[in-house]
DNA sequence: CCATGAAGTTGATCCATGTCAACACCAATA
DNA sequence: TATTGGTGTTGACATGGATCAACTTCATGG
């Protein structure tokens, strides 16, 4: 089993390992881990996409090293917990989350295959936010020092992370600038209709309440947003399926907090 | 003159060169280079603070160059401009924006003396936002591909460089999650005194006009706020002078938006 | 020293979005 | 199939902060 193909639907079927972490439960899960094969991963691309020769990815495959399934509601790190390492998630979603001093919940990104989650507790070394799966969930673990030390000795590897934590900074600093709600909402559909790679089928892992979390906007704001969006017929929702019909009006609404970049490349964070 | 001990005063009143890049001038300011003597430099705990060994440093030195000064409302780098280098703020300060599709300018940050910038450009390669200096200004130029190149050699830098670039990511993400006016107001301020550490008489460089972009509210707010705290006895305002009185009150209110670290230090962006 | 314009303040009003409340829908389970 | 609880939707109302407008203060140059 280990070492095996992976595209994205068999490893939703992957099954290692028994029964894991429980909705919402303090306990750290704990679980079967493999050694992953990167080469022949079909999200190499998505989550270290950035011109790696075929050799550094064989070095950074004797570092990583596959966990899940995590169960939806688990967690797969908490704020607070020491930092010790990056995570890239292979199938499932996750949403990283902080709590305020009222102990209310802010969503702070939403992780899709392919892409890295982790960068922000390298600086405290402690987990800033809460990681906690949206669906059925695995992953791939990159210990940090591991992966700082082989960065080190890979050229390649060390521009790919800088590369990366910087589109992440791109992507907060878009989120933190002024827009109406109407365009956050657009903005975000686009994004996930990009991350996703679905064209303008798309279904919404994420409740509403976390949407809405996220955007910094109550569920009813989205919710009603959503019957407009529908009504000027820019898109048609039924629940967590959505499909966008005028790309371009949407666009034209929320500019989209898509980073253009001037080599080819997807991939990100949040 | 080069190589010269620097402290912030002295080099205040540093001038070198004629006159540069005129108010909101399109010209690229060309501006007279010495190399920068980091070892002396009073701010090299701020800039670099994490762990670099003497040797380290004077490897850092061979890249970095002084420039400046620039004159107050001179740009640094423009959006769009292709990506060369980090920058270190030595004297005055920064801010970064970028113009909306409507032309309207947002404030993503503010860059005082000792704090980088720049990081935000290695992805896309260019730059995704302006700089301009808010007070006559002097940098200091880390070409980005002999940064990474030393990175590359020299481990203490490369995880000081990751270091930065992960508190950059915790404060965007912190300023992206919701707040009142009353609390991003009363944040923004204890970040300022945090970071310009004058203790609690400090001065804001930066007219209202950039504090409300940057906190995403209307400059009457700020205003209204600056004299409702002042009421409050929290603190007491006259134009650019503010002296805090009441430290408590106000992170009660802003929950400050300081990053705990497990190390001991200080630096950062924005 | 005054004139001028930018920066900041204060007041009156408006509106986007939040809040509260009731209801509808769907999925899971018995 | 009926029950139940979580999730999503819709309506009525409240409000924080934006907008518009007038005025004050300060810095600057002639």
């Amino acid at each position: 089993m280990p070492n095996q193909v992976l595209d994205k639907r068999q490893a939703a079927r992957v099954n290692i390992g028994e029964s894991l972490g429980m909705k919402g439960s303090r306990k750290v899960v704990n679980i079967t881990r493999l050694r992953q094969a990167c080469r022949t991963c079909s999200l190499v691309e998505l989550c270290l996409p950035m011109g790696l020769t075929s050799d550094d990815i064989q070095q950074l495959e004797s570092i990583v090293k596959v966990k899940g399934p995590l169960e939806k509601g688990a967690h797969l790190f908490r704020e607070g917990d020491s930092f010790q390492a990056i995570f890239a998630v292979r199938t499932g979603a996750l949403k990283t989350y902080s709590l305020d001093a009222d102990g209310r919940e802010h969503v702070l990104g939403f992780h899709l295959p392919g892409e890295l989650l982790g960068f922000d507790a390298i600086y405290p070394r402690y987990n800033r936010c809460s990681a906690m799966a949206l669906a059925d969930t695995s992953v791939c673990v990159l210990p940090f020092n591991q992966l700082a030390d082989l960065a080190q000795k890979v050229s390649g590897l060390q521009a790919t992370i800088l590369r990366l934590m910087s589109k992440n900074l791109s992507i907060s600093a878009n989120l933190a600038t002024d827009h109406t709600a109407e365009e956050r909402l657009a903005g975000f559909l686009l994004s996930i209709a990009q991350r996703t790679g679905e064209g303008s089928e798309l279904r919404l892992v994420m409740p509403r309440r976390d949407i809405a979390s996220y955007l910094r906007l109550a569920t009813e704001t989205v919710s009603r947003l959503l019957a407009r969006f529908q009504q000027e017929e820019l898109l048609e929702v039924h629940r967590k399926r959505v499909r966008l019909i005028d790309l371009d009006g949407l666009r034209d609404l929320g500019g989209s907090f898509e980073i253009a970049d001037r080599t080819r490349q997807r991939s990100g964070y949040q």
